[in-house]
DNA sequence: ACAGCTAACTAACCTATGTGAAGGGCCAGG
DNA sequence: CCTGGCCCTTCACATAGGTTAGTTAGCTGT
């Protein structure tokens, strides 16, 4: 069947230089992140993949571009991959080649939303979008349940991915708190009424 | 030959919602932009598209994602688009096919760094960038020459396009011009500099 | 039980960027 | 030759978010 590869947290999976691999890996569990690394230190979490999710090859050396950015992929938890997706979707993955193809279309939306969150929504928008987002990429992996989700990312992570600071991030999870739109419970973040977290999100 | 169909300023190429066409568009002359509209109005440009640049069919529609806005593609200027690509690139622009997969991946690139710009950059350092990638892919297509290109953009656009105030934007495209990195005349941008200007990328 | 580490959290202060409002130049249309 | 609109510009002020510098609370290994 060709059991997923494990990685364990904080692996390094790809590196934008290394014309290394050029195939597309299926994330089978756990979470990984596109992450871009500046000279001076800044980072930026480009998009978060999680179980299902799959990462077509970075191409990330387009001359120019990469030169003032490093761009890889790690793993944020300890996860799965199967490396051998091209071949199999020949083989015994055939019938997911169609989902494939959403997939694709999917994570790419995902990254056209992603611009817009950090050209035009606020700190306190973006973080609850991102939150919504997530429980529903998870709820429909079958993931998540209705009320809560599993959220393996430290509060540094998601300033890097949503473009803030750390004290910052933890000031709207506060605040997000305060208001009852969201809690932590062992591990996991609940999300204890959806309708008003979604009302959040906008302005 | 099959003239590429021309467009007048500002005219709606697609639009989201309508699954309408799914066809790749090659940018033939103009500049024309991906826009994300909110419902209270705020816009980003997701991206900018020069002549030479393929539009991929817009993947909005995932459900959830499109529900907060409006994307839509328009042109920033005339321009000539033609629309049967995928059609010619079996025929008479066979030739064009592999250059065709190198655009597509150059465009991809773009919107990650995109994010990288609108996460990481300061306003400063965003300005600066646009304007020297601006500048190599004109070149590269031979509508610009060593220190100068067209800009058809209003400051409103970069502003959209930045994920800034107009204010700011006037306010930091004033700072460049008083260092010498920039210079507007005849409707073209003039970069003295392009060295440094390179370097004010960078913090 | 302690040292050492990482992540969450706070507080005080600072600044980059946004907002609202207004004036001026320029150009197309009547 | 005026008029209306668009775009650029400036000003005064407001604020979201960054920075620096901690303190605190869990873990991990010893």
């Amino acid at each position: 069947m060709g059991a997923p590869r494990s990685y364990s947290a904080d692996s390094e999976i790809s590196r934008g230089e290394s014309a290394g691999d050029h195939r597309p890996i299926l994330i089978a569990s756990g979470w990984a992140a596109i992450t871009a690394t500046l000279e001076d230190g800044r980072r930026q979490i480009i998009s978060l993949l999680i179980a299902g999710d799959i990462l077509e090859p970075l191409l990330d050396l387009q001359p120019g571009l990469a030169v003032t950015a490093l761009t890889t992929v790690v793993t944020v938890d300890s996860s799965g991959l199967v490396s051998t997706l091209r071949e199999r979707l020949a083989g015994d993955l055939r019938p997911l080649a169609e989902a494939w193809a959403r997939m694709r279309q999917a994570v790419q939306a995902r990254l056209l939303r992603q611009v817009v969150r950090l050209g035009r929504l606020s700190a306190y928008e973006r973080t609850a979008e991102l939150m919504v987002d997530l429980h529903r990429r998870q709820r429909r992996s079958g993931l998540a349940d209705e009320q809560s989700m599993p959220l393996p990312l430290t509060q540094e992570m998601l300033a890097d991915h949503l473009g803030l600071s750390v004290v910052h991030v933890n000031r709207i999870l506060q605040q997000l708190r305060r208001e009852g739109l969201i809690v932590f419970r062992a591990g996991r973040i609940v999300l204890p009424d959806l309708p008003r977290l979604t009302q959040a999100t906008r302005r």
